[in-house]
RNA sequence: UCCUCCUUAGCUCAGUUGGUUAGAGCAUCUGACUGUUAAUCAGAGGGUCGUCUGUUCAAAUCAGACAGGGGGAGCCA
């Protein structure tokens, strides 16, 4: 019977002693032949499993190594050692499976991310990614708790889809026909669909917004959390060929309410883990500061990762309008003394990555939202404001990580969309199913997208978004 | 995809102007110790120097190509 044993986060936190349990996890270390430091996954602390000296049978001890997973049953009584409050005194130990010593690569030393990466299937058994995943996970149980205190509908838009007009990025094909070059072909060479599994040709979904918009037509609030696939050739620490991401859609909305919700999102989000994960956040601020450590003094963060997210939480983000953001990007001495590699001349041009980190890192040192961008340099589907010039998006900068949320309100004029439409060359009838919104009862609405991993990337400190996805994907990578 | 740096033991790294048998710490193994906190002490084993090609009497060391990784950039979330 499996099920009455101790989870270790339970047994270290109640403190209570003088009682039998049964724990079963995994050896971190074994030292003096005597103290095997043991962990669950339950909780970053390990507990200490005393194996006293005659009690146990020699043959057992021996099998206690690194990463062996182990069952013990025990007193629980007050620690005769410093560092624990109570530790568990085997009257037992079972090993459930062996873990050979001289092969098992993880050892009880530090490990360069680098190396953890290569063994992803085993370095959840870290101090690291044990705290990472479960802050991920509860920042997950956050969002879907923030949306349904709201009212919001989870809705699961397709992994596979039809359309590939939406323009998010380059796509993965999903095909059932055969790829040694045999597959039917048109008169002009093209690949023939009409055998494939679907009938047409299909792709791996790059945004759910759009199916997420005709739900918001029915639902009013809506929002979708999924896999999303990028065949983008991106070779970055903030970029993955999969990731999760979260997509509100909310009708009877504008820009500003667009806002509201995202920034009370984000702390909402953060506020849980803070107050669900400290444990684990403490020791990522740790880390994070061993690390800064390294660094000479002109490249540390101001803030520790702790006072990082409480400042987040307690204060409001900056909203300035793209046109206010070239203002300040122009006058500044960083541009005047032509410190940046791309230099702000004018109104109209793409933001670089170091504006963006000027802005939030340098200038108004918090999150900033940033707003009515230059079509030109927008999405279709975002709404035209009355200037003829610029379009009701937002951006949303975190320090440290850039562009972590990206929203708009939506167009929802259909002649105003038609027109942007056929200016920006995108293929209105493969569309004809999103346009129907705008013929049958448009109203006015607005959503965002939100990366899940650079939101985890955010609150866990860490700089590698490889480090926070169980199994990263990316470009000549998909292990595991 | 572009720029740049890196690749030596299981891990993290030294390795002199190219020169004989390539080193250290940690890990592992053997033994000791038995209230330790990445335990400690003593000893031992462990290497096709990323791959290929070239230069040279001689290459871990120099050059080129390729592969993998880091940092930065672009694309974005």
């Amino acid at each position: 019977m499996f099920n009455k044993r101790t989870k270790i986060k339970a047994l270290l936190s109640s403190e209570q002693t003088d009682y039998e349990a049964t724990v079963m996890g995994w050896v971190r270390t074994f030292r003096n032949n005597q103290f095997i430091a043991l962990n669950d996954g339950s909780t970053n602390s390990n507990l200490q499993v005393v194996a006293t000296l005659g009690d146990l049978d020699e043959a057992i001890l021996k099998r206690i190594t690194t990463g062996a997973c182990i069952k013990a049953v025990g007193q629980v009584i007050p620690s005769l050692g410093k560092g624990q409050k109570v530790e568990l005194k085997a009257s037992s130990i079972e090993i459930l499976g062996d873990s050979d010593a001289e092969k098992f690569p993880l050892q009880p030393k530090k490990h360069s991310l680098e190396f953890l990466r290569e063994i992803a299937h085993l370095r959840f058994r870290t101090n690291t990614f044990g705290a990472v995943f479960r802050v991920r996970h509860s920042l997950a149980f956050a969002i879907h708790e923030f949306f349904n205190k709201r009212g919001f509908l989870y809705l699961h838009t397709p992994i596979i889809t039809a359309s590939d007009a939406e323009g998010a990025g380059e796509m993965f094909k999903v095909t059932t026909l055969p790829l040694d070059g045999t597959a039917p072909k048109n008169d002009n060479g093209s690949i023939n669909f009409k055998d494939d599994f679907f009938g047409r040709s299909t792709n791996l979904t790059v945004s759910g917004q759009l199916e997420g918009e005709l739900a918001a037509m029915a639902f009013s609030d809506i929002y979708t959390f999924g896999p999303t696939f990028r065949a983008e050739n991106s070779n970055t620490a903030r970029h993955l060929a999969e990731f999760w991401m979260i997509e509100p859609e909310v009708a009877f909305a504008d820009l500003e309410d667009n806002m509201d919700l995202a920034e009370d999102f984000i702390k909402y989000i953060i506020a849980y883990a803070l107050e669900h994960n400290r444990e684990d956040l403490e020791f990522l601020a740790q880390r994070l500061e061993e690390e800064e450590k390294q660094k000479p003094q002109n490249e540390r963060a101001e803030m520790g990762l702790m006072e990082k997210l409480d400042f987040v939480v307690n204060n409001n983000f900056e909203r300035v309008t793209y046109t206010e953001a070239i203002e300040i990007l122009k006058e500044s001495n960083h541009n005047k003394k032509k410190k940046f590699q791309y230099l702000v001349e004018g109104w109209g041009i793409d933001l670089q990555s170091e504006h963006e980190r000027y802005l939030v890192e340098k200038h108004f040192k918090k999150p900033v939202i940033l707003t009515n961008y230059p079509k030109e340099i927008k999405a279709f589907y975002m709404r035209q404001n009355d200037d003829g010039k610029t379009v009701a998006a937002m951006d949303i900068l975190a320090p440290g990580i850039g562009e972590i949320v990206g929203g708009s309100q939506r167009e929802e004029r259909l002649d105003k969309l038609t027109q942007r439409m056929e200016e920006m060359h995108i293929p209105a009838e493969e569309l004809d199913w999103y346009l129907d919104t705008r013929r049958f009862g448009a109203c006015p609405h607005a959503g965002f997208g939100l990366g899940f991993e650079r939101l985890v990337l955010f609150v866990t400190g860490m700089t590698n978004i490889r480090d926070v996805i169980p199994f990263p994907r990316f470009p000549k990578s998909a292990s595991f």
